[in-house]
DNA sequence: TATTGTTATACTCTATAACTATA
DNA sequence: TATAGTTATAGAGTATAACAATA
């Protein structure tokens, strides 16, 4: 790692290196899986979250409206989820898991389980959790 | 963050929304330079380790070769580096920077530390020397 | 045979701006 | 006037496969 001088004490770039490592193993072991970790955090919210309206998605998990609009396009042309009409503001919509969405996103927790596992298999559950705590303050900043 | 349920305790998702807020930061930070971090990491290591040949920046930085290809023909483009022939493998190339290429690479790292002071304004030093620790693992598994 | 640089291609992600309908 | 959804578009990032020259 000497080679990489004092471009190591760049924390911007481990997150950067440590992102595209999980994305790669990501996509090999969600392969049959045919859903990205995006629409998968997504169905995840929406199954945690039924009648979650677009833009809520987009705060939380911090996607701006238009990208919201294509997973939620993508994920309702598999018949994934449903747009209902709100009870209260005519201009959001609630969003809902179809049975089919039910079913995918188990399926989803299944494959995101063994990754986290893959994952979370070089550290201690107290490392684990510090380190979730420390990435919490650059995208949820106090 | 309780409308994230269990999904807040994925860590996958962590460094996914981590990497998001930095890279927003970074894209404000580094208008005015008009370089992709990307682009930057690779102008550093060549600055730090001048002949360096364009396999070893994909591994480095884990850029797959087309990838890599494209930055370096950009900063080319853009007369900050040169591809002079190796001395030793006909096949590879010596990477070095021209003096407009240091040039940039100053004035980027003055973007890249004030960027830096950004992320890291919410750490003790302690902090950060664990949490690129704990990323290394990820990235550079032992 | 394996590696380096190279080209071409396709797909995803991201950001932005503008429009509509509702509030 | 502000917000929710929508559409279109352009740019960046990523991955793959194939080829020529060299090891």
């Amino acid at each position: 790692m000497a080679v990489l001088g004092d471009l190591d004490t760049i924390l911007g770039l481990h997150i950067r290196l440590a992102h595209g490592s999980i994305r790669r193993h990501f996509s090999e072991a969600a392969g049959d899986l045919d859903l990205t970790q995006k629409q998968v955090s997504v169905l995840w919210l929406i199954g945690a979250n039924p009648g979650i309206a677009q833009t809520q998605i987009s705060r939380l998990l911090q996607i701006d409206r238009a990208s919201v609009m294509a997973i939620i396009n993508h994920l309702q042309t598999r018949a994934l989820l449903r747009r209902n009409a709100s009870a209260t503001d005519a201009r959001s919509q609630a969003l809902v898991l179809t049975d089919a969405g039910h079913t995918a996103l188990a399926e989803a927790r299944q494959v995101i389980g063994a990754h986290e596992d893959w994952l979370q298999a070089r550290y201690a559950p107290a490392e684990v959790a510090q380190l979730i705590a420390l990435l919490s303050r650059i995208h949820s900043p106090q």
